[in-house]
DNA sequence: ACCAGCATGTAAGATGTTACATGATTAC
DNA sequence: GTAATCATGTAACATCTTACATGCTGGT
């Protein structure tokens, strides 16, 4: 579980920032690898607090009024211990090649062909979309002259993005190609 | 959420089996695009047949007795309405990538690079064990002379996954490369 | 005074994980 | 008979999603 590292990271990076900031830019930079709604962002900064990783410098805990936090030594030590720990790969877990499966083993007359090849290319729209963004980004990226540790780290993963939305792209075109000539 | 869908698929492809058949399948051959562990197995089956979509054979509804499933017609009428479901792509979701970015912002300083590396050598094998396992699968399954309709989305199935495993080998070898070099 | 948008939360439910409990069957 | 294993579950908890509730602030 890293919504508390990502939290961390994005303080350490941004101090004084609110929980909604944070939940906007978890739309942005961060959110292209990890995902989270402002509710989980904010129950996840008041465990973060309780347990004296953060603080807030509010004086008034009222309601709707802004928090704005920073991290305490302790929570960037938690945040050094952890690079540390072993992670589990992320296995493959996509909702379409369970589909493909369903329409291989219910065979052409039982299946809905169509009806799962209009899904593939809604979806392949959607990754085709999310490919020329990151590529936009690249461009903007790579032209910098001299990148020191940060920015290269940076493009790294911007590379990894590139690489999982191609693959996408990829998997999807073949799957329709493959589907259509069967059901022509 | 695809967990009931892929149990339909399963029970489809292989009529009459329980629980524990289904959750040692998911160990192989579905457990490699989705995961699930045989108390989830259990609860959604209870929930299907409650729903009407599955029935069981079971004279005896005992505790520690076999209970086979099959697929009742309205089983096999929702898996084919849910083919045409749009489907959110799967965005990038991974912890090292939330720890290269705190390595980036903690700063040579203040980060425990080292820890990091050794982490990533460690997700490295495991995709490479991953790739090496999918690989064996693919030349099993290309020397197929004439794959017919299931057989081929199989093979498409199989592809994705070894894009996947690969993409993030290329991924780790790249971060372990800029961090290397970037520590000495 | 009012409204739009900012900001922080609550509540409920689905899903997933971990640990444990219990009954039935088979091999010896 | 008893131990191992097969098979089905329960319980507790963490996470994630969706919908809604409430308070504050600035513009008109």
């Amino acid at each position: 579980m890293s919504l508390p590292h990502a939290l961390l990271t994005a303080l350490i990076e941004r101090p004084h920032s609110s929980g909604l900031e944070l939940a906007r830019r978890f739309d942005k930079s961060i959110g292209h690898f990890w995902q989270a709604s402002h509710q989980q962002i904010y129950r996840e900064l008041g465990r973060l607090e309780a347990d004296g990783l953060i603080a807030s410098e509010a004086e008034a805990e009222a309601r709707g009024r802004k928090r704005n936090y920073h991290v305490l030594p302790a929570g960037e030590q938690a945040l050094r211990d952890w690079l540390g720990e072993a992670d589990a790969s992320t296995p493959l877990r996509d909702t379409l090649m369970v589909k493909l499966r369903a329409d291989a083993v219910l065979g052409p007359e039982r299946s809905d062909t169509p009806a799962l090849i209009a899904a593939i290319e809604d979806r392949l729209t959607q990754h085709r979309d999310k490919l020329a963004q990151y590529e936009s980004f690249a461009v903007r990226d790579m032209a910098h002259p001299d990148p020191d540790r940060a920015v290269r780290i940076r493009q790294l993963i911007l590379q990894a993005g590139l690489r999982h939305e191609s693959g996408w792209v990829e998997t999807l075109e073949q799957a329709l190609e493959r589907l259509k000539v069967q059901n022509s």
